[in-house]
DNA sequence: CCATGCAGTTAACAACTGTTCTCTGTGATT
DNA sequence: AATCACAGAGAACAGTTGTTAACTGCATGG
Protein backbone atom coordinates (compact mmCIF):
# COMPACT_ATOMS: atom_id res chain seq x y z
CA UNK A 1 0.00 0.00 0.00
CA UNK A 2 2.31 2.68 1.15
CA UNK A 3 5.33 3.33 -1.06
CA UNK A 4 8.48 2.42 0.83
CA UNK A 5 10.48 5.33 0.26
CA UNK A 6 14.28 5.28 -0.59
CA UNK A 7 17.01 5.29 2.20
CA UNK A 8 17.81 8.69 1.00
CA UNK A 9 14.43 10.89 1.87
CA UNK A 10 14.37 8.39 5.27
CA UNK A 11 17.60 9.91 6.40
CA UNK A 12 16.06 13.28 5.80
CA UNK A 13 12.69 12.82 7.82
CA UNK A 14 15.11 11.29 10.46
CA UNK A 15 16.82 14.49 10.89
CA UNK A 16 14.03 16.56 9.98
CA UNK A 17 12.53 14.69 13.46
CA UNK A 18 15.20 15.49 15.06
CA UNK A 19 14.99 19.31 14.56
CA UNK A 20 11.82 18.74 15.81
CA UNK A 21 12.99 16.74 18.70
CA UNK A 22 15.61 19.49 19.59
CA UNK A 23 13.46 22.93 19.26
CA UNK A 24 10.53 21.01 21.61
CA UNK A 25 13.25 20.85 23.87
CA UNK A 26 15.14 23.86 23.95
CA UNK A 27 11.52 25.55 24.10
CA UNK A 28 10.39 24.27 27.41
CA UNK A 29 12.44 27.52 28.68
CA UNK A 30 11.60 29.90 26.24
CA UNK A 31 9.93 31.35 23.67
CA UNK A 32 9.70 30.44 19.87
CA UNK A 33 10.65 34.40 18.96
CA UNK A 34 13.98 33.91 21.11
CA UNK A 35 14.62 30.52 19.29
CA UNK A 36 17.72 30.76 17.25
CA UNK A 37 18.44 28.59 14.14
CA UNK A 38 22.31 28.10 15.07
CA UNK A 39 20.49 26.82 18.77
CA UNK A 40 18.78 24.65 17.34
CA UNK A 41 21.20 23.01 14.94
CA UNK A 42 23.79 22.62 17.76
CA UNK A 43 21.68 20.74 19.53
CA UNK A 44 20.92 18.14 16.79
CA UNK A 45 24.63 17.85 16.09
CA UNK A 46 24.86 19.85 12.14
CA UNK A 47 25.73 22.82 10.20
CA UNK A 48 24.06 25.55 10.75
CA UNK A 49 23.35 25.93 7.20
CA UNK A 50 21.89 22.35 7.04
CA UNK A 51 18.62 24.02 8.41
CA UNK A 52 17.75 25.29 5.40
CA UNK A 53 17.21 22.02 3.79
CA UNK A 54 14.16 21.56 5.84
CA UNK A 55 12.75 24.47 7.03
CA UNK A 56 12.74 28.36 5.47
CA UNK A 57 12.90 29.86 8.80
CA UNK A 58 12.50 28.96 12.48
CA UNK A 59 8.74 30.32 12.39
CA UNK A 60 8.01 27.21 10.22
CA UNK A 61 9.49 24.66 12.37
CA UNK A 62 6.94 26.10 14.95
CA UNK A 63 4.54 25.51 12.32
CA UNK A 64 5.33 22.05 11.73
CA UNK A 65 5.47 21.53 15.65
CA UNK A 66 2.24 22.64 15.91
CA UNK A 67 0.97 19.89 13.59
CA UNK A 68 3.11 17.13 15.67
CA UNK A 69 1.19 18.55 18.79
CA UNK A 70 -2.05 18.60 17.84
CA UNK A 71 -2.66 16.98 14.83
CA UNK A 72 -2.71 13.38 16.32
CA UNK A 73 -5.50 14.44 18.89
CA UNK A 74 -8.55 14.80 16.66
CA UNK A 75 -9.72 11.47 16.82
CA UNK A 76 -9.52 10.97 20.37
CA UNK A 77 -10.60 14.47 21.44
CA UNK A 78 -14.09 13.41 19.68
CA UNK A 79 -13.85 9.98 20.60
CA UNK A 80 -13.94 10.96 24.43
CA UNK A 81 -16.75 12.92 23.75
CA UNK A 82 -18.96 11.15 21.46
CA UNK A 83 -18.39 8.10 24.54
CA UNK A 84 -21.26 6.51 26.34
CA UNK A 85 -22.40 7.23 29.96
CA UNK A 86 -23.64 9.87 31.98
CA UNK A 87 -22.51 13.13 31.82
CA UNK A 88 -20.22 13.07 35.46
CA UNK A 89 -18.87 9.75 34.23
CA UNK A 90 -18.09 11.37 30.55
CA UNK A 91 -15.95 14.54 32.59
CA UNK A 92 -14.49 12.17 34.62
CA UNK A 93 -12.91 10.41 31.69
CA UNK A 94 -12.18 13.84 29.81
CA UNK A 95 -10.28 14.99 32.94
CA UNK A 96 -8.32 11.63 33.03
CA UNK A 97 -7.16 11.66 29.59
CA UNK A 98 -6.00 15.38 30.00
CA UNK A 99 -3.94 14.19 32.29
CA UNK A 100 -2.78 11.25 30.88
CA UNK A 101 -1.71 12.98 27.92
CA UNK A 102 -0.07 16.31 29.71
CA UNK A 103 2.21 13.19 31.59
CA UNK A 104 3.13 11.48 28.01
CA UNK A 105 3.50 14.76 26.21
CA UNK A 106 4.42 17.76 28.12
CA UNK A 107 6.53 19.42 25.73
CA UNK A 108 3.82 19.29 23.29
CA UNK A 109 1.40 21.09 25.79
CA UNK A 110 3.79 23.11 27.12
CA UNK A 111 4.41 24.81 23.17
CA UNK A 112 0.91 25.25 22.24
CA UNK A 113 -0.35 26.96 25.58
CA UNK A 114 2.74 29.30 25.16
CA UNK A 115 2.69 30.10 21.59
CA UNK A 116 -0.87 30.33 21.31
CA UNK A 117 -1.19 33.85 22.28
CA UNK A 118 2.64 33.84 21.36
CA UNK A 119 4.65 37.03 19.37
CA UNK A 120 5.23 34.53 15.72
CA UNK A 121 2.18 35.18 14.03
CA UNK A 122 2.10 31.89 11.12
CA UNK A 123 2.28 30.05 14.41
CA UNK A 124 -0.30 31.49 16.57
CA UNK A 125 -2.55 31.36 13.28
CA UNK A 126 -1.83 27.89 12.46
CA UNK A 127 -2.88 27.21 16.81
CA UNK A 128 -5.96 29.09 16.02
CA UNK A 129 -7.17 27.24 13.10
CA UNK A 130 -6.33 23.46 14.80
CA UNK A 131 -8.41 24.57 18.08
CA UNK A 132 -11.41 25.56 15.84
CA UNK A 133 -11.05 22.28 14.11
CA UNK A 134 -11.44 20.78 17.32
CA UNK A 135 -13.53 22.95 18.55
CA UNK A 136 -16.22 22.17 15.37
CA UNK A 137 -15.16 18.17 16.12
CA UNK A 138 -16.19 18.99 19.83
CA UNK A 139 -19.32 20.40 18.23
CA UNK A 140 -20.67 17.77 16.03
CA UNK A 141 -19.94 15.16 18.68
CA UNK A 142 -21.89 17.14 21.59
CA UNK A 143 -24.70 17.26 19.27
CA UNK A 144 -25.25 13.45 19.65
CA UNK A 145 -26.17 14.03 22.92
CA UNK A 146 -29.84 13.70 24.32
CA UNK A 147 -29.05 16.94 26.73
CA UNK A 148 -28.59 19.15 23.28
CA UNK A 149 -32.00 18.82 22.10
CA UNK A 150 -33.74 22.26 21.20
CA UNK A 151 -30.14 23.70 21.20
CA UNK A 152 -28.65 25.77 18.27
CA UNK A 153 -25.66 25.49 16.15
CA UNK A 154 -24.11 28.44 17.50
CA UNK A 155 -24.68 28.01 21.02
CA UNK A 156 -23.61 24.77 20.83
CA UNK A 157 -20.56 25.66 19.53
CA UNK A 158 -20.20 28.24 21.95
CA UNK A 159 -20.73 25.49 24.72
CA UNK A 160 -18.04 23.43 22.61
CA UNK A 161 -15.58 26.70 22.50
CA UNK A 162 -16.07 26.35 26.50
CA UNK A 163 -14.78 23.17 26.74
CA UNK A 164 -12.09 23.21 24.76
CA UNK A 165 -10.68 26.28 26.18
CA UNK A 166 -11.12 24.73 29.59
CA UNK A 167 -9.10 21.22 28.43
CA UNK A 168 -6.03 23.34 27.26
CA UNK A 169 -6.34 25.56 30.42
CA UNK A 170 -6.53 21.93 32.93
CA UNK A 171 -3.08 21.49 30.74
CA UNK A 172 -1.43 23.92 31.62
CA UNK A 173 -1.64 24.44 34.91
CA UNK A 174 -0.93 20.69 35.26
CA UNK A 175 2.54 21.87 33.93
CA UNK A 176 2.93 24.60 36.35
CA UNK A 177 1.91 22.53 39.35
CA UNK A 178 3.95 20.60 41.63
CA UNK A 179 3.23 17.13 41.93
CA UNK A 180 1.33 16.95 45.14
CA UNK A 181 -0.76 19.82 43.32
CA UNK A 182 -1.78 18.14 40.48
CA UNK A 183 -4.59 16.54 42.45
CA UNK A 184 -5.78 19.36 43.16
CA UNK A 185 -5.72 20.78 39.46
CA UNK A 186 -7.54 17.89 38.83
CA UNK A 187 -10.79 18.39 41.06
CA UNK A 188 -11.09 22.26 40.55
CA UNK A 189 -11.19 21.30 37.03
CA UNK A 190 -13.48 18.56 37.29
CA UNK A 191 -15.47 20.83 39.78
CA UNK A 192 -15.38 23.66 36.53
CA UNK A 193 -16.30 20.99 34.01
CA UNK A 194 -19.44 20.00 36.74
CA UNK A 195 -20.75 23.67 36.48
CA UNK A 196 -20.90 24.18 32.96
CA UNK A 197 -22.46 20.78 32.60
CA UNK A 198 -25.34 22.16 34.83
CA UNK A 199 -25.46 25.14 33.48
CA UNK A 200 -25.80 23.31 30.13
CA UNK A 201 -28.60 21.13 31.47
CA UNK A 202 -30.65 24.29 32.62
CA UNK A 203 -29.71 26.33 29.76
CA UNK A 204 -33.13 26.19 28.14
CA UNK A 205 -36.26 27.85 28.90
CA UNK B 1 0.60 65.03 51.70
CA UNK B 2 3.18 63.70 49.40
CA UNK B 3 6.45 64.50 49.81
CA UNK B 4 7.56 66.90 46.14
CA UNK B 5 10.40 64.32 45.01
CA UNK B 6 13.03 66.17 43.54
CA UNK B 7 13.66 67.27 40.64
CA UNK B 8 16.57 64.11 40.26
CA UNK B 9 14.18 61.04 40.99
CA UNK B 10 11.76 62.74 39.25
CA UNK B 11 13.74 62.50 36.16
CA UNK B 12 15.06 58.95 37.11
CA UNK B 13 11.31 57.68 37.46
CA UNK B 14 10.45 59.59 33.63
CA UNK B 15 13.10 57.45 31.92
CA UNK B 16 12.04 54.36 33.85
CA UNK B 17 8.64 54.98 32.38
CA UNK B 18 10.29 55.59 29.02
CA UNK B 19 11.64 52.17 29.36
CA UNK B 20 8.35 50.36 30.31
CA UNK B 21 6.35 52.16 27.52
CA UNK B 22 9.06 51.53 24.85
CA UNK B 23 9.58 48.04 26.05
CA UNK B 24 5.64 47.74 25.89
CA UNK B 25 5.36 48.73 22.50
CA UNK B 26 8.26 46.45 21.30
CA UNK B 27 6.19 43.33 23.10
CA UNK B 28 3.68 43.97 20.61
CA UNK B 29 5.36 41.57 18.25
CA UNK B 30 7.43 39.66 20.03
CA UNK B 31 8.00 37.79 23.56
CA UNK B 32 9.87 38.66 26.48
CA UNK B 33 12.25 36.19 26.40
CA UNK B 34 13.22 37.37 23.12
CA UNK B 35 13.29 41.25 23.46
CA UNK B 36 16.60 42.52 24.07
CA UNK B 37 18.05 45.14 26.56
CA UNK B 38 20.12 47.07 23.26
CA UNK B 39 16.82 47.15 21.43
CA UNK B 40 14.81 48.93 24.65
CA UNK B 41 17.67 51.43 25.08
CA UNK B 42 17.77 52.08 21.67
CA UNK B 43 14.32 52.45 21.15
CA UNK B 44 14.44 54.70 24.41
CA UNK B 45 17.26 56.76 22.44
CA UNK B 46 19.18 56.02 25.55
CA UNK B 47 23.04 54.02 26.11
CA UNK B 48 22.74 50.42 26.93
CA UNK B 49 24.45 50.75 30.20
CA UNK B 50 22.00 53.39 31.54
CA UNK B 51 19.36 50.50 31.27
CA UNK B 52 21.05 48.75 34.91
CA UNK B 53 20.26 51.84 36.55
CA UNK B 54 17.13 50.91 36.36
CA UNK B 55 16.66 46.69 36.12
CA UNK B 56 18.96 44.14 36.38
CA UNK B 57 17.84 42.41 33.65
CA UNK B 58 14.70 42.83 30.89
CA UNK B 59 13.32 39.90 33.27
CA UNK B 60 12.79 42.50 35.95
CA UNK B 61 11.21 45.36 33.48
CA UNK B 62 9.29 42.28 32.48
CA UNK B 63 8.24 42.01 36.03
CA UNK B 64 7.53 45.72 36.37
CA UNK B 65 5.75 45.44 33.47
CA UNK B 66 3.02 43.15 35.44
CA UNK B 67 2.34 45.22 38.22
CA UNK B 68 1.62 48.15 35.96
CA UNK B 69 -0.30 46.41 33.59
CA UNK B 70 -2.26 44.69 36.22
CA UNK B 71 -1.48 46.63 39.54
CA UNK B 72 -4.28 48.94 39.17
CA UNK B 73 -6.86 46.64 37.98
CA UNK B 74 -7.94 45.31 41.17
CA UNK B 75 -10.82 48.06 42.66
CA UNK B 76 -12.00 48.28 39.58
CA UNK B 77 -13.07 44.42 38.96
CA UNK B 78 -14.00 43.80 42.41
CA UNK B 79 -16.38 46.84 42.38
CA UNK B 80 -17.94 45.73 38.97
CA UNK B 81 -18.86 42.06 40.35
CA UNK B 82 -19.67 43.63 44.16
CA UNK B 83 -22.17 46.65 42.10
CA UNK B 84 -25.62 46.25 42.23
CA UNK B 85 -28.17 44.59 39.34
CA UNK B 86 -29.69 40.66 39.04
CA UNK B 87 -27.30 38.72 37.08
CA UNK B 88 -27.68 39.53 33.50
CA UNK B 89 -26.87 42.97 33.84
CA UNK B 90 -23.47 42.34 35.75
CA UNK B 91 -22.38 40.33 33.08
CA UNK B 92 -23.44 43.04 30.28
CA UNK B 93 -21.53 45.41 32.60
CA UNK B 94 -18.67 43.46 32.91
CA UNK B 95 -18.50 42.60 29.53
CA UNK B 96 -18.38 45.82 28.35
CA UNK B 97 -16.09 47.14 31.03
CA UNK B 98 -13.53 44.51 29.37
CA UNK B 99 -13.73 45.70 26.09
CA UNK B 100 -13.44 49.07 27.03
CA UNK B 101 -10.10 48.26 28.96
CA UNK B 102 -9.05 46.23 25.62
CA UNK B 103 -9.61 49.35 23.50
CA UNK B 104 -7.70 51.45 26.19
CA UNK B 105 -5.03 48.99 26.77
CA UNK B 106 -4.49 46.79 24.27
CA UNK B 107 -0.56 46.24 24.71
CA UNK B 108 -0.76 45.32 28.38
CA UNK B 109 -3.68 43.25 27.57
CA UNK B 110 -1.79 41.41 24.72
CA UNK B 111 1.33 41.37 27.23
CA UNK B 112 -0.51 39.41 30.05
CA UNK B 113 -2.28 37.34 27.62
CA UNK B 114 1.26 36.45 26.13
CA UNK B 115 3.67 36.20 28.76
CA UNK B 116 1.21 34.13 31.33
CA UNK B 117 2.48 31.10 29.45
CA UNK B 118 5.75 32.69 28.37
CA UNK B 119 9.28 31.62 28.37
CA UNK B 120 10.10 34.08 31.66
CA UNK B 121 9.78 32.31 34.81
CA UNK B 122 10.19 35.29 37.05
CA UNK B 123 7.29 37.18 35.23
CA UNK B 124 5.00 33.85 34.72
CA UNK B 125 5.41 33.81 39.01
CA UNK B 126 4.35 37.78 38.62
CA UNK B 127 1.29 37.38 36.60
CA UNK B 128 -0.14 34.07 38.40
CA UNK B 129 0.25 35.47 41.57
CA UNK B 130 -1.54 38.62 40.52
CA UNK B 131 -4.41 36.17 38.62
CA UNK B 132 -4.82 34.77 42.25
CA UNK B 133 -5.50 38.09 44.40
CA UNK B 134 -7.92 38.54 41.38
CA UNK B 135 -9.29 35.41 41.91
CA UNK B 136 -9.56 35.55 45.36
CA UNK B 137 -11.13 39.32 45.37
CA UNK B 138 -13.33 38.18 42.97
CA UNK B 139 -14.25 35.40 45.01
CA UNK B 140 -15.09 37.68 48.41
CA UNK B 141 -17.58 40.01 46.06
CA UNK B 142 -19.24 37.03 44.79
CA UNK B 143 -19.76 35.73 48.37
CA UNK B 144 -21.97 38.98 48.65
CA UNK B 145 -24.56 37.79 46.55
CA UNK B 146 -27.53 36.33 47.39
CA UNK B 147 -27.05 33.05 44.66
CA UNK B 148 -23.95 32.15 46.96
CA UNK B 149 -25.89 31.73 49.92
CA UNK B 150 -24.62 27.63 51.04
CA UNK B 151 -21.66 27.75 48.90
CA UNK B 152 -18.52 26.71 50.17
CA UNK B 153 -15.43 29.17 49.87
CA UNK B 154 -13.97 26.44 47.83
CA UNK B 155 -17.05 26.27 45.14
CA UNK B 156 -16.55 29.78 45.44
CA UNK B 157 -13.08 30.15 44.60
CA UNK B 158 -13.76 27.39 41.34
CA UNK B 159 -16.38 29.97 40.43
CA UNK B 160 -14.24 32.95 40.49
CA UNK B 161 -11.66 31.46 38.96
CA UNK B 162 -13.58 30.34 35.86
CA UNK B 163 -14.93 34.27 35.32
CA UNK B 164 -11.51 35.16 36.32
CA UNK B 165 -9.91 32.77 33.39
CA UNK B 166 -13.05 33.73 31.04
CA UNK B 167 -12.33 37.82 30.83
CA UNK B 168 -8.79 37.40 30.58
CA UNK B 169 -9.58 34.64 27.45
CA UNK B 170 -12.22 37.33 25.83
CA UNK B 171 -10.16 40.26 26.26
CA UNK B 172 -7.56 38.42 24.22
CA UNK B 173 -9.60 37.15 21.48
CA UNK B 174 -10.61 41.03 21.46
CA UNK B 175 -6.96 41.50 20.66
CA UNK B 176 -7.22 39.00 17.48
CA UNK B 177 -10.61 40.01 16.22
CA UNK B 178 -10.61 42.39 13.46
CA UNK B 179 -13.07 45.25 14.27
CA UNK B 180 -16.32 43.28 12.18
CA UNK B 181 -15.50 40.79 14.32
CA UNK B 182 -15.35 42.20 17.73
CA UNK B 183 -19.38 42.18 18.20
CA UNK B 184 -19.39 38.84 17.46
CA UNK B 185 -16.75 37.60 20.26
CA UNK B 186 -18.28 40.01 22.88
CA UNK B 187 -21.19 38.07 21.79
CA UNK B 188 -20.23 34.69 22.66
CA UNK B 189 -18.36 35.76 25.62
CA UNK B 190 -21.64 37.21 27.26
CA UNK B 191 -23.16 34.01 26.13
CA UNK B 192 -20.72 31.80 27.75
CA UNK B 193 -20.70 34.08 30.96
CA UNK B 194 -24.84 33.91 31.20
CA UNK B 195 -24.12 29.73 30.85
CA UNK B 196 -21.55 29.95 33.89
CA UNK B 197 -24.10 32.00 35.79
CA UNK B 198 -27.47 29.14 34.70
CA UNK B 199 -24.84 26.86 36.34
CA UNK B 200 -24.30 28.15 39.40
CA UNK B 201 -27.66 29.15 39.79
CA UNK B 202 -28.45 24.93 39.79
CA UNK B 203 -25.10 24.11 41.31
CA UNK B 204 -26.51 23.25 44.82
CA UNK B 205 -29.08 20.74 45.09
C1' DC C 1 29.37 76.93 48.52
C1' DC C 2 31.46 72.88 48.15
C1' DA C 3 31.77 67.82 48.23
C1' DT C 4 29.28 63.79 47.25
C1' DG C 5 26.07 60.63 44.81
C1' DC C 6 24.31 59.02 40.96
C1' DA C 7 21.81 59.05 36.00
C1' DG C 8 23.61 58.60 31.83
C1' DT C 9 27.78 58.35 28.32
C1' DT C 10 31.56 56.39 25.75
C1' DA C 11 34.47 52.67 24.34
C1' DA C 12 35.68 48.23 24.12
C1' DC C 13 35.19 42.97 24.89
C1' DA C 14 34.24 38.30 23.30
C1' DA C 15 30.49 35.80 21.84
C1' DC C 16 26.80 35.15 19.22
C1' DT C 17 23.36 35.66 15.30
C1' DG C 18 21.17 34.66 10.19
C1' DT C 19 22.57 34.13 5.54
C1' DT C 20 25.45 33.49 1.32
C1' DC C 21 28.57 30.81 -1.45
C1' DT C 22 31.31 26.94 -2.49
C1' DC C 23 32.28 22.31 -1.92
C1' DT C 24 31.80 17.11 -0.91
C1' DG C 25 29.97 12.58 -0.53
C1' DT C 26 26.58 9.43 -1.60
C1' DG C 27 21.94 7.57 -2.88
C1' DA C 28 19.03 7.63 -7.02
C1' DT C 29 18.21 7.36 -12.12
C1' DT C 30 19.05 5.86 -16.57
C1' DA D 1 28.71 2.10 -15.19
C1' DA D 2 28.13 6.98 -15.65
C1' DT D 3 25.46 10.85 -14.44
C1' DC D 4 22.61 13.57 -11.65
C1' DA D 5 20.29 15.41 -7.37
C1' DC D 6 20.72 16.89 -3.13
C1' DA D 7 21.57 16.52 2.33
C1' DG D 8 24.95 18.30 4.81
C1' DA D 9 29.83 20.57 5.76
C1' DG D 10 32.84 24.44 5.91
C1' DA D 11 34.23 29.10 5.83
C1' DA D 12 33.36 33.67 5.77
C1' DC D 13 30.19 38.03 6.01
C1' DA D 14 28.44 42.01 8.51
C1' DG D 15 25.62 42.84 12.57
C1' DT D 16 24.08 41.99 16.71
C1' DT D 17 24.11 40.83 21.65
C1' DG D 18 25.09 41.44 27.18
C1' DT D 19 28.43 43.23 30.28
C1' DT D 20 32.63 45.60 32.04
C1' DA D 21 35.18 49.72 33.01
C1' DA D 22 36.24 54.39 33.46
C1' DC D 23 34.22 58.81 32.41
C1' DT D 24 31.21 63.34 32.79
C1' DG D 25 27.86 66.54 34.33
C1' DC D 26 24.57 67.99 37.46
C1' DA D 27 21.18 67.91 41.44
C1' DT D 28 21.54 67.26 46.17
C1' DG D 29 22.59 67.50 51.27
C1' DG D 30 25.83 69.29 54.77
Amino acid sequence: MSHTLGVRQARKQKTRQAFLDAALSLLEEQSLSSLGLREVTRAVGVAPTAFYRHFPSTADLGVALVEEALGSLHTVIAGTVSAAGDGDERIQRAVELIARHVREYPAHIRFIARERNGGVQKVRAAIAEQLARFTDEVRTALAEHPESAGWSDDDLLMLAGLYVDQMLMTASNLLDASPEEQDQVLRVATRRMRLIAVGRRHWLG
